[in-house]
DNA sequence: TTCCATATCGGAATCATTCCAGTTTGATTA
DNA sequence: TAATCAAACTGGAATGATTCCGATATGGAA
């Protein structure tokens, strides 16, 4: 399941016992036609709105934590800028531009030397983020 | 300069010319004296207040902002969470649970494997978040 | 001591996101 | 095909961390 297509992430949503709504069928056309650009909530609500003239800011917030939740797709957060979608889930470093914004997906794998990414796509790399999420060994033996 | 401590931190601020004031020097206390708590803006204010009691929140802000971007300190950024604020600026992972928020320095090197994180840790690793920011090959022939 | 660029201040503004309470609707079942 | 209801949608109000503002204070060079 590398490059997921509208029909794919409808069969996950079914999975999931989640309900197909014009709303939903929109922003997943947003989502997947827009794959590239990694949108933000505000560029999902505006492309949606060509397919679907009745969507709401609300439902798209909504729905974009409901499919994260669900692991249809990958909320990039950020602090002062909007968060970003993926639907691209497989393991891949994203270069984030701090001028503009621009987010570029990069499958280079294994030893993640900011120099190779560098050199490779012209990238250059002034801040390193890696996070691991998750839970940690107290609340692992907390109840709750 | 692995270990930084107060007198590293003034030295550092008198180098880039700026100015060291009791707010800055009671900011710089907390940071170091919480630094295993990953201490967020309002924990600071907090501990700030007990050494220099005339510091307000929008002064912790933006020295938080100014030691960031002077390479004092690093800010781990969040979305619907406080961000926090790490000493340490040497290459190392951030294990950051998601229900606690307590965030564990992880100095495992190279090969960045869940599994091992997991085994000698006892943290679970649910999620991985691996960003390199800076200037994309655009930006960089851009003038400006 | 003077001087001024830099810091500090509190309060108002920002803005992405979430919450709320009321309404609509997808899709299951009879 | 209609009835049913949990789930989804809506717009507007609320949230909350952070930034902005214009006024005041001050570190430290001369």
């Amino acid at each position: 399941m590398e490059i997921k297509n509208k029909e794919d992430l409808i069969g996950q949503l079914k999975e999931k016992g989640l309900k197909i709504t014009p709303q939903r069928a929109a922003i997943i056309d947003a989502l997947v036609k827009n794959r590239y650009e990694h949108p933000g909530a505000t560029m999902i609500f505006t492309e949606a709105r060509k397919k679907a003239k009745h969507v709401s800011l609300s439902t798209v917030y909504a729905t974009l934590k409901e499919f994260s939740e669900n692991g249809l797709i990958k909320q990039l957060e950020f602090d002062r800028m909007e968060n970003r979608y993926d639907v691209d889930l497989s393991d891949h470093i994203n270069l984030i531009c701090k001028r503009c914004g621009t987010i570029i997906d990069c499958t280079i794998p294994a030893p993640l030397e900011p120099r190779d990414i560098a050199r490779k796509s012209g990238f250059i790399v002034t801040d390193t983020r890696m996070e691991f999420h998750g839970y940690c060994n107290d609340c692992l033996k907390r109840p709750g």
